[in-house]
DNA sequence: AAAACATATTAGACTAAACTAATATTAGCA
DNA sequence: TGCTAATATTAGTTTAGTCTAATATGTTTT
C-alpha cells in the first residue's frame, strides 16, 4: 500500500514543483543565473538578458511574489536579488550535473 | 559586456529548462519519483499516483519522447524506467535541498 | 513644478499545456 | 480465433502561460 508515504510525497511534489516552475523557463532561468552573480537593476537585467522592459518587469514581479527574489529601491533604480536560499542551491545543482566538463 | 558568455549560458539555459519543464508539474515529478525506486508498468503507476489511464500514458509517452523515460514490454505490461542518468541527479539534489531534516 | 528616466501595470492576442471521454491497438489467454 | 486485459491515441474543452503594446506610477534633476 504505502500509501501514506505517497501522500505526502506528492505533497512535498507539489511544493518543488512550484519553484521548478519559475526555473523552467529559459529566461527566467537566465535571470536567476545572472541574480546568482550578484544583484541586479531592471535596466541592467534587461540589457544582459535582451527581453522588453515590460516582460522583465513582469517576470521580475512574478518571481517576487513566490517569495524567490527580493527588491530593493537604489534611487531611482530598483534592485532584485534572490531571496530564496532553495533557489541557489538548485542553480548550484544544476551547475554540477549540466555544465561540468566531464573529463 | 560579456556578450559571448552570456549567450552561451542563455544557450544552456534553454537545454536545462527543457528538463525542468518536465519535472516542473506535480503529477510527473511524482512518478519520476516512483520510477527512481523501481522500474513499473503503467498500471502500477496509475494505482500509485492515482490519475486516469489516459492521462498517465500521456505523461509517460511525453516523458519518453523527450528521452527521460524508456519503455519494455512485459507480456501484456509494459514497463518504464528512467532512461536519462541526469533525471536521478536532479531528482537527488532536489531531495537534499527540499527534504533534508535540517536538525 | 516640469521634464526625463526607470519601473510597474493593464488589457488583449496568441500559444501551449492539462485534462476528459471515447475509441483504437496490441498481446496473452480461453 | 474470439475474448479480455493493458496501454495508446485522438479529438475536444478548459485553463494557464507568454508576450506585445500602450499607459501609469514614482523618483530624481533642473
Amino acid at each position: 500500500m504505502a500509501h501514506l508515504e505517497t501522500e505526502s510525497l506528492a505533497k512535498q511534489c507539489e511544493e518543488v514543483s512550484e519553484l521548478l516552475k519559475s526555473m523552467a523557463h529559459p529566461t527566467r532561468l537566465l535571470i536567476l543565473c545572472s541574480l546568482a552573480e550578484k544583484e541586479k537593476s531592471v535596466g541592467e537585467l534587461v540589457d544582459e538578458v535582451g527581453i522588453s522592459q515590460s516582460l522583465m518587469s513582469q517576470f521580475l514581479g512574478r518571481m517576487k511574489d513566490e517569495g524567490l527574489l527580493v527588491s530593493e529601491r537604489n534611487g531611482r533604480l530598483m534592485v532584485y536579488s534572490i531571496k530564496d536560499p532553495r533557489v541557489f542551491r538548485v542553480l548550484k545543482s544544476l551547475r554540477d550535473i549540466f555544465c561540468r566538463r566531464t573529463k
